[in-house]
RNA sequence: GCGAGAGUGGUGGAACGGCAGACACGCUAGACUCAGGAUCUAGUGGGCAUUACGCCUGUGGGGGUUCAAAUCCCCCCUCUCGCACCA
């Protein structure tokens, strides 16, 4: 081959096309006849550089959206910021630099990232949840919620970072540290807000069904964080005062095993009990003893029960029998009532606290096939079984005997069937600046008010002063914090908490479909138009935290009239990981490789080629350096094919003389690829075989063009060259259009349907069968395609090696998969 | 402890119940080269053979179903993730 021949410059042919794109305006979506498919990549927080996580959602995303767009499809493929939270603030207390600046700085070098990346979004939709023009309506929302009774202000033990200096949602807390920091969260008694997401703690739960394009974990993990159960709440007289206490159970059936209450530290009601007793220097000690202990060491299973008597007791409402009351240190207040009874035959808490301080142990479940001893259980017995020593529901079994006591304790007055959730209302306030201000104002006659419609947004001040430790400035800045009631007119004051960020992500994806709206969050038509997502893409961290509130959020939405949408994603991609050498990446391991390194030394088609090449998106990948060498070594492969045969190809006769075998066999490679990659792509998001299928097909192509190398069939060399470009180009979509353009094709390689492969290519005259006798495999043969069952079977025995294995022996049975396999069974 | 998922070459990973290891990395040999960490060709699970390119074995371990199991069922082991005194 002679000729000079220019070599794969992924670093000049990159930045042409994405100017070429961005000057084309391709990736604008505008509202038309096509089928409509909302394309979601979770937005990132702009730290400032993106990572491999990042690299690896954007790509999986946008092999989809260019994929489906060839497909026929309307795809709304948008980009964002998560553009509120604590990094930016830190950033200023440290360099003094204004969150402002920090974040928008931060927000231009990841757009120029992504760009390098080639990734198609419409930035025209673009939205910064830090930016007036999107804050406005997160606190607009915010009024919706305290409209509808969904946002409400109470004190409460709440989690408090002391490192962050602010307070955290539940859900924020993992393992007893702070989310971000790791830093031990403390409790305190504050008063803060809330939103009520309790309320929809049955429809979140219950439409999990619905969402049957999520992952099984991902249900899952959300169904055990609602974590309802059903039972009983019953209600415990005290001896001798005027006291009830009401506990909560999910196994009524076993009421009259009941011989302890035992309260948690926090309970209310516990100072009426055992103040005046004996009891009570004893029991003022262990309530300070306990609430003295982390939250961490208090919830460990490791800890020993223990617990102390309070003086008091209670009357078992059934029985009629007297049971004491206990403090106990395993009884969380954060859960039911706060108090547990005390069954300690038939559950393991309450059996080992029982054995501890010679509790009496009473059996009044039997299990069907043996039956208990108080005195020799060595642990308790949890299992449903028939009714014992339980008055006249003795002998029914477990199940219907809750039911009958449930409805027997309603009767009465004693109690009533309740559900319980573990799901708490969720904390939204936050004592930082960096958040949209809560729009409410506190005027000292006419209360708490919401600031009026035209008045938002409330204005983040800009010139504040950041010190650490300390008080959000918004309480520091007279002129924020001093308004006029709008009310009465007179001087009030503003609510100074800002927003949990994880409010404004809980509505972005409405946004994107209406982003300019300044009348509205969103017009209800063009949201209807779009949602739900079709398909959301992101990492598994925010399984339960950021799928759930927008879950909450969209269903809020949805009650209020705005959106058709119940749920906001109908699909779920949890991408995994990437690691390197095992491990996460992390600065202080050393392991951290950029996309900028990568896009610099192989180019962005190379890096994301790599990235989906290396595992299927949703298990973790371990980030390779040699791997993306080999990929880079495949693109450059593909060069090379259109680098020699681009002209060769451009004036091939199309009306060439029949193709010979070679060719034929070529073209069904890439007729076979191309199904492959569709399938893959459209089914599975198996990118990873997606790709080595475009390999094998490459492969084939080099094989021909050794064999051939002086009689190439340029028809068939112009088609398969053509189908590279076409498959390759969601993948790696600067090389797929620069492969295009020097096809001699005047539109990009983006605006093409999708090819469809020709299932005529595809059929074969011969196939190669595999024989075994007994299971093994004793032969090969090359047969007809299309055989019928004794037309194989006659062939397999007539195999020389077959015929071997068989003799001698009787073949009893034949089983005959066609076009594929003949077993014989011989004895 | 409970729940979910996963165990396949030296490595990442492929295999609608039907040829285990596609594709790629790495490695070995050769070709072209002043040279190659470029490129091309061939080989590459393990063992035994190698005049026949054939035999045996092999998907964490053990059982089972089946003509046929990496794949389905049961038991066990290991790892990862999530939840974890939730009454």
């Amino acid at each position: 081959m002679g000729g000079r021949k220019v070599d794969y410059s992924p670093g000049v042919i990159e930045p042409k096309w994405q100017q070429y794109w961005e000057e084309q305006g391709f990736y604008k979506t505008v509202e038309d006849g096509k089928k409509k498919y909302y394309l979601l990549e979770m937005f990132p927080y702009p730290s400032g550089k993106l990572h491999m996580g990042h690299m690896r959602v954007y790509s999986i995303g946008d092999v989809l959206a260019r994929f489906l767009t060839m497909r026929g499809y309307n795809v709304l493929h948008p980009m964002g910021w998560d553009a509120f939270g604590l990094p930016a603030e830190n950033a200023a207390i440290e360099r003094q630099v204004h969150p402002a600046k920090w974040t928008y700085e931060n927000i231009a070098a990841m757009k120029k990232q992504q760009k390098a990346l080639g990734i198609s979004y419409d930035w025209e939709r673009e939205v910064t949840t830090c930016a007036p023009d999107y804050y406005k309506w997160t606190q607009w929302l915010f009024l919706l919620f305290y409209e509808r009774k969904l946002a409400y202000k109470k004190k409460a033990a709440v989690n408090w970072c002391p490192q962050c200096a602010t307070v955290l949602a539940n859900e924020q807390v993992e393992e007893g540290g702070c989310w971000r920091c790791g830093e031990i969260v403390a409790v305190k008694d504050l008063e803060q807000w809330f939103f009520k997401i309790t309320d929809y703690a049955e429809r979140l739960l219950a439409d999990l069904r619905l969402l049957e394009g999520w992952p099984e974990r991902v249900r899952v993990m959300q169904e055990n964080w609602i974590g309802k159960s059903e039972g009983a709440e019953i209600r415990f007289p005290v001896k001798g005062k005027e006291l009830e206490l009401p506990v909560f159970t999910t196994r009524p059936d076993t009421l009259y095993g009941v011989t302890s209450l035992v309260l948690a530290a926090e309970h209310p009601l516990l100072d009426k009990l055992f103040t005046g007793t004996e009891q009570e220097a004893a029991v003022r000690s262990f309530v300070a003893q306990t609430r003295k202990l982390s939250e961490v060491a208090r919830s460990s299973t490791e800890m020993p029960k223990e617990g102390v008597f309070t003086g008091a007791a209670c009357i078992n409402p059934v029985n009629g029998e007297e049971v004491p009351i206990l403090v106990g240190n395993y009884v969380l207040m954060g859960y039911g009532t706060g108090a547990v009874m005390g069954v300690p035959a038939h559950d393991q808490r309450d059996f080992e606290f029982a054995k501890e301080y010679d509790l009496p142990i009473r059996i009044v479940i039997s299990p069907p096939d043996y039956s208990l001893s108080a005195a020799e259980m060595t642990e308790a017995y949890l299992a449903q079984g028939v009714l014992v020593n339980s008055a006249h529901f003795s002998g029914m079994a477990s199940e219907k005997a809750g039911q009958a006591i449930i409805a027997y304790l309603q009767e009465k007055g004693w109690g009533h069937g309740k559900t319980t959730y573990r799901l708490r209302d969720w904390l939204i306030s936050r004592q930082r600046y960096w958040g949209a201000p809560i729009p409410i104002i506190y005027c000292d006659d006419c209360g708490m008010l919401p600031v009026p419609e035209q008045d938002l947004p409330v204005l983040l001040p800009e010139d504040v002063v950041f010190k650490a430790g300390g008080q959000s400035p918004l309480e520091q800045h007279p002129a924020f914090l001093h308004v006029k009631c709008p009310r009465c007119g007179r001087d009030a004051r503003r609510e100074t908490d800002t927003m949990d960020t994880f409010i404004c992500s809980s509505w972005y994806f409405f946004r994107y479909t209406d982003p300019k709206n300044a009348e509205q969050a969103f017009a209800r038509e063009k949201s209807d138009a779009w949602l739900p997502v079709e398909q959301y893409i992101g990492g598994i961290e925010h399984a339960i935290l950021h799928l759930l509130y927008a879950r909450f959020f969209t269903k809020v939405l949805h009650d209020a009239g705005m959106t058709r949408a119940v749920e906001p994603f109908s699909r779920l991609l949890a991408q995994g990981m990437v690691n390197k050498d095992g491990a996460k990446m992390s600065k202080s391991k050393g392991n951290v490789v950029s996309p900028d390194e990568i896009i610099k030394k192989y180019g962005a088609d190379t890096g994301r080629l790599f990235i989906l090449f290396a595992a299927p998106p949703e298990k973790d990948l371990d980030w390779n350096d040699r791997g993306v060498e080999g990929c880079y070594r495949f693109l450059k492969r593909v060069w090379r094919l259109v680098e020699r045969y681009g002209d060769i190809v451009q004036a091939a006769d199309v009306k060439a003389a029949a193709p010979d075998e070679a060719a034929l066999a070529l073209r069904r490679a890439f007729h076979l690829a191309l199904k492959k990659v569709t399938d893959d792509i459209e089914q599975r998001f198996n990118f990873n075989t997606a790709i080595s299928a475009v390999m094998e097909a490459v492969n084939a192509a080099y094989g021909y063009i050794n064999e051939k190398e002086a009689n190439l069939d340029r028809a068939v060399l112009a088609e398969v060259l053509e189908i590279l470009a076409l498959t390759l180009a969601p993948f790696a979509p600067h090389l797929g259009e620069e492969m295009w353009a020097r096809l001699g094709k005047k539109t990009s390689v983006h605006l093409q349907a999708w090819p469809e492969y020709d299932a005529a290519v595809l059929q074969v005259e011969n196939v190669e069968i595999v024989v075994q006798v007994n299971g093994k495999v004793r032969g090969r043969l090359i047969i007809p395609a299309g055989l019928d069952a004794t037309a194989m079977q006659d062939r397999a025995l007539r195999d020389e090696r077959v015929a071997q294995a068989v003799a001698g022996q009787q073949v009893l049975k034949a089983i005959v998969v066609p076009d594929k396999l003949v077993n014989l069974v011989v004895r």
